[in-house]
DNA sequence: GTCTATACCCCGATAGAC
DNA sequence: GTCTATCGGGGTATAGAC
């Protein structure tokens, strides 16, 4: 779903790469591809969260942590040539006003993404109002610069991103 | 295309919103769906380099244009309750790295988005490679932020999106 | 719990009368 | 050029043996 989006991608191919039969995908997710969905959105939340704190620990300054994230995205688009993009655009895109469960599911991922940088920009010392005005554009910019990394097969978005957030970040710093 | 992406369209839909018969829609797109969705894309593409030519005569400084353009984008979401996105960004999503024709005119489009704001920024005094590079982020962030505002049904990722934007050509022209 | 077979539906695309 | 009927295929979901 994180490549195709929820219509494009049929269970049977989900139970085909899980080595799993359709009767066994049906008992563990009764509710259908409906829950499946949102299972593979809040693991794509999981996933990216665990990504974000490591580079975060990694970086004591928000700016160069920004400048590595958008480098190992950058990596990540690039090696699988430009179809892996963020986990759960797609998805949410695709059932946005139709499905709300999933929609649900991938705002309580943006938010929680939002709230580790947050989290990091306060510890950096950016004064709060800033910081959590701060970490909601530097999502929506990330978002925003790995789909156009993913439609150009480019990853000058990404690159372009990274420093621009840089800058940004640290015009509120000083 | 634009609201449920390209699987969830079946062209049946397309006709009968459009009071064509189906035999009609493969006469005038005798390439069938992907056709279609080419044009819908080329389509988006005109109508949003519209947008940003209209609003950015409108501004002469490029950072009061990002904030107007933000508010008329947070508008239309509001207005259609979240589901008129992107033009191009669910269907080019769905498709990427499976349909190429759909892909290739999405790309098209981001760029020449890019090279509307290029020559609005280039014409307010901004240096070329500034404005090259500016331009980039801005698309990108403005495509993030309406998408993070079509998630979480809720404007303040466009209203920041603006803000921080029009700070950071700020920093660029001082 | 696991698997196969299948019910039921709707999709994209086409054929062929008008 | 416009329309209806239909073909072939594949989708979700379930039934029921094991």
């Amino acid at each position: 779903m994180q490549r195709q989006g929820y219509d494009a991608t049929p269970i049977k191919q989900i139970s085909q790469k899980a080595e799993a039969t359709l009767g066994s995908v049906y008992h563990f997710f009764p509710g259908g591809k409906q829950e499946l969905a949102v299972a593979a959105v809040q693991r794509g939340d999981e996933e990216f969260s665990e990504i974000l704190r490591e580079i975060f620990d990694g970086e004591p300054d928000p700016a160069d942590a920004v400048l590595a994230l958008t480098r190992s995205l950058a990596d990540g688009l690039r090696e699988s040539d430009w179809i892996d993009g963020c986990p759960v655009t797609a998805t949410a895109l695709g059932t946005a006003g139709r499905l709300p469960d999933i929609q649900r599911a991938a705002a309580e991922a943006f938010a929680r993404w939002q709230s580790v940088v947050f989290d990091e920009l306060r510890s950096a010392g950016v004064p709060e109002q800033d910081a959590d005005d701060l970490a909601c554009t530097v999502i929506s910019t990330l978002e925003g610069a790995e789909l156009a990394a993913q439609v150009a097969r480019d990853d000058k978005p990404l690159r372009l991103a990274g420093t621009h957030l840089a800058r940004l970040i640290a015009s509120y710093r000083s």
